[in-house]
DNA sequence: ATCGTTAATAAGAATATACCTATTTATGGC
DNA sequence: GCCATAAATAGGTATATTCTTATTAACGAT
């Protein structure tokens, strides 16, 4: 099971530091039962740091997403994208409500991306992948 | 085959007005041979509107891309997102090069959208998705 | 052609995000 | 534990994007 620690090791792993920031942004999103704006977790981190500043917010965000430990949800319409801890590895994807702006997880990637690596090895190196669902859920369909 | 009458056409059909403004940057992204970002959009549209805002620019491509007349580029960093005409209907995705922000055309969308749509039909209305492959080309591999 | 309604616009303000630089601090090697 | 190095940070600044409001103009009905 993945943790906050187990995190943090695999950042170390590739390189990154062990900040105290870092490691509060970690564990604020791993205790979150949504997917949180920089900005909401810039409030949370200033719980701890007051003078946090948002760009490290922004930053790390960044960093974890790059990591793959991160995902980003609502890539479409940039209002406030909210971000989660992508568990365990197994990375998923998102249907997100165009009326509320929920997401809820899809259980499966519809994507069979060897496949799709291998159709353009020779030109492209192929490192990762968006998807994402739009729609409406049944409160806003009206 | 598509002009940019037929899509004016669509719009007017779907209730939006035929405007100089909007008339014009359907006929910039499509004569361009490349995807645009907004600020170059703007760039060419100040040409024959000096006065034109950002704001214009923007809207109508949030609006075309709500219409699915327009597909967007690069969904992940934010940095200058791009755009270009969807041609006839036909959407399709692209491969995005995280070196130079180049993107080839992927040929066929991946995945089987009425599946998806079915699974969720009961929570769920599904209106459109997002997905775009990253990773790097020839050039940028090193 | 004119009128009334309402979407679209321009301009400026507000907000979100990215960039820059000097300073701090985590980390590996001693 | 101490030092040197380079990454990370805070704070300020620049840029990108969205919002607000008053005004303009497209379009259907007359």
């Amino acid at each position: 099971m993945p943790s906050v620690e187990s995190i943090l090791r695999q950042l170390k792993d590739k390189g990154y530091r062990r900040t105290p920031q870092r490691e509060r942004i970690v564990e604020i999103l791993w205790e979150s039962d949504e997917p949180l704006t920089a900005r909401t977790l810039h409030e949370k981190v200033k719980a701890v740091f007051p003078h946090v500043s948002l760009d490290t917010v922004y930053r790390n965000l960044e960093l974890l997403r790059e990591a793959g430990l991160v995902s980003q949800i609502n890539l479409q319409s940039r209002e406030s994208a909210r971000f989660e801890l992508q568990k365990e590895g197994e990375h998923h994807h998102h249907l997100v409500c165009l009326g509320c702006g929920d997401a809820i997880c899809l259980p499966a990637c519809p994507v069979d991306l060897d496949q799709l690596c291998a159709q353009h090895a020779d030109e492209f190196t192929v490192t990762n992948h968006a998807f994402e669902l739009y729609g409406y859920c049944k409160d806003c369909r009206n």
